[in-house]
DNA sequence: TCTTATCCCATTGACGCCCATATGAGCCCA
DNA sequence: TGGGCTCATATGGGCGTCAATGGGATAAGA
């Protein structure tokens, strides 16, 4: 499987790391991907990552706009000033640093969540809450003829 | 990595310096880059810096305008007369000048700023602000890549 | 001479690298 | 079917290295 699905929770160690599940790991190493970006998510309160082609889509569509307006600015704030570059270490953890949680309010346990071409990190209660509701709202609601 | 990424926030000790980030000093030695170009930014109340290849660039923006244009005129002034060059000292740190402090409102520490091919320099509280609003206007609604 | 900037060295705390332990799922064999 | 074995994942912690910071000493400029 060569896409990030599903999710766990584990938990963070005294010095501040935690275990990447190993079906996500094996996921990166098919990919060749050694370094991860991470970056906040723009809707839920949850980092996201993926390997560096996440930076270049984003910087792809910033090279569209005229370098010098107001919304380039902008987008390279978030873009680069609120993304990151990680490694996982020897055992394939990776450290929660401040960034991380203050952006999630994840404090000693972690959900890693599955999102095809990334994954992300939760808080676990907020990723049960907006799961759940993310399940009633957006797909019965909508769908039904009226 | 060869880009200027993520942010990072130090301390201005008692002589007025404060300390490069470790990754941006590392691309910046990547780059072979030893004299920093800094200016102020176009749009926020934050410092640019990166080699004198960002000052070619801008002068280069520059010759597209008409040269008696008010806008001609009105860069040249922040990017010629606004400019400067500094240096790190042995272990990495710049000294904050009052050129910076007044701009930017910095007093006591720093938000380093990675934009890819440059970095800049924020009052923390400042940057949080604006990258969170960023956050919101640009990215929630319509433009995500796809 | 006094102030401001540069050079050099010391301290401390964080992070990376390495190895040890535990928990649990699957497997083999009786 | 049940007991024990094995292996992989998750977790815990020691220790060395380096980055961030502090401060004295020296050089340069006003």
């Amino acid at each position: 499987m060569n896409r990030f699905l599903s999710n766990a929770t584990n938990k963070i160690d005294a010095k501040g790391r935690v275990s990447v599940p190993s079906a996500f790991r094996s996921v990166l190493a098919r990919n060749g991907t050694e370094e991860l970006y991470a970056c906040q998510d723009f809707v839920f309160p949850a980092i996201s990552m993926a390997g560096p082609e996440m930076l270049d889509r984003f910087e792809k569509m910033i090279s569209t706009l005229d370098p010098f307006s107001e919304k380039a600015n902008r987008m390279s704030l978030v873009i680069h000033g609120g993304g990151v570059f990680m490694k996982l270490d020897a055992e394939g953890r990776l450290l929660v640093t401040d960034f991380i949680r203050e952006f999630t309010g994840i404090t000693d346990r972690v959900t890693f969540a599955g999102r095809g071409d990334h994954f992300q990190l939760w808080e676990p209660a907020a990723f049960e809450a907006t799961q759940a509701r993310s399940r009633q709202q957006d797909f019965r609601a909508a769908d039904r003829p009226t």
